[in-house]
DNA sequence: TTGACAAGTGTACAACGTACACCTATCGTC
DNA sequence: GACGATAGGTGTACGTTGTACACTTGTCAA
């Protein structure tokens, strides 16, 4: 057995080892703060072992990817497509929850692992299921893009207020004077103004509002028998 | 006048010619090659003299993208808030193309330059003068993501297919095996399947479906006068 | 016993961002 | 004109990164 590698001192690495370490390190650390030196460190193991398991940091990543892809639950069923999907897809976001790094890091991927078009195939079979053509569902699956794994590309991420209140006070008058409307909709249906001008809102909200007018949407162009021969948009 | 820097001998740097010339070199040779050390050969200047300019690489990113915002054609009217804020997007979407770079550097800030507070503020404009309400406005904006910005995170860009048609068709039966669905979608709307495992897809006409979905979403709650208060997706 | 093979080691290098001390041209003030 | 302040460009240096390449070593089949 290959139990005790070098003379029985310690289990020995393994892919699979080096993958879970990996994500465990980017959990607790962050994805920027991980490097082969600081994995082969905690894998108590000098760097160059890594790359008897990873042909290369890319491919770690590409590894790490399909680690989490993997704990998609895909058991969970709907009572039709618009609700299987939705379910899946909220399960794919418990699982980039869990790891706040993912969605960088699928991002950065330039081609897709295995697990990875699973998924995808899987998710274009409940549209199927469903009754949707194959045409719809093509544009369909371009319209979800990065929501399909469960994320929203949060672009320029509200930073945290300032805990001084008269800071914060005197930032919130400031950004009222340059950018009313951003003030308006950040503090629209919450009383207390001022706290409310960053991270007011709830996220889990904001994702299940999107997905569900998307849904909507293409369960309408479904039952107008839409195609993409139709003229569309702006001229 | 600091026309003639030292001696006369060249211009000398500016936040501006600094912040131009890494757009230059990011259009030129990509981001990820873009290193304050080559900008500096670019500018034939030490790497140091760029620090003078800039604070650190991060700030130089925040420039880049405050020039590229800087582009976006912010003239153009539409009849109706719908097409008013198509046509903005729109847009920023050709301002995007123009720099390949841009989504993944957007993507990778952690604060807003003002610019693009401002471009999202007049955004935030259109809804409202349309007659949204600030609290619809408000989840509009989260649905929108970074389409607002004209880009939508083609996550896993397809690769392109190999020169050999052998080769080729090869691929073509064992993705068509393994992925039955995923070969569908792809050759939905084209008679040459083979051809179109890989980027057969219109880029723009995706980007337009999906956003016109958006705002017809927009637009249905609007009319219904819909608010967050109510019940929404699952549960 | 041998010798192939997989796995871990050690050294080394180029590229990166940037701290810090330095030089030097220019300009307002006297 | 002399002079000190100041803005802008230089040179050197350090720590961190990914990883190439040559090596040792533990294990197992023949």
């Amino acid at each position: 057995m290959a139990q005790s590698g070098i003379a029985g001192r310690r289990t020995p690495l393994s892919r699979e080892r080096v993958l879970n370490a990996a994500v465990a390190l980017a959990d607790e650390a962050g994805v920027e703060s991980l490097s082969m030196r600081k994995l082969s460190e905690k894998l108590d193991v000098v760097p160059m072992a890594l790359y008897k398991h990873v042909a290369n940091k890319e491919e770690l990543l590409d590894g790490m990817v399909e680690v989490i892809v993997s704990e998609i639950d895909t058991r969970v069923r709907g009572e039709n497509w618009k609700d299987a999907v939705r379910l899946r897809i909220l399960s794919a976001r418990q699982a980039m929850l869990r790891h706040r790094w993912a969605s960088q890091v699928i991002e950065s991927r330039t081609k897709a692992p295995p697990v990875v078009l699973e998924y995808m195939d899987s998710l274009i079979g409940l549209f199927r299921a469903g009754g949707l053509s194959a045409d719809l569902t093509h544009h369909v699956m371009h319209a979800l893009g990065s929501r399909m794994w469960g994320f929203t590309q949060e672009v320029f991420p509200t930073p945290p207020p300032p805990a001084d209140p008269e800071v914060r006070a005197a930032m919130f008058h400031q950004v009222a004077r340059q950018y009313p409307y951003i003030i308006e909709i950040a503090t629209a249906g919450s009383h207390e103004q001022e706290t409310a001008v960053g991270s007011g809102c709830d996220d889990q909200f904001e994702f299940e509002f999107a997905l569900s007018l998307l849904l909507d949407g293409f369960e309408r162009l479904h039952q107008q028998n839409w195609t993409s021969g139709q003229a569309h948009g702006v001229r």
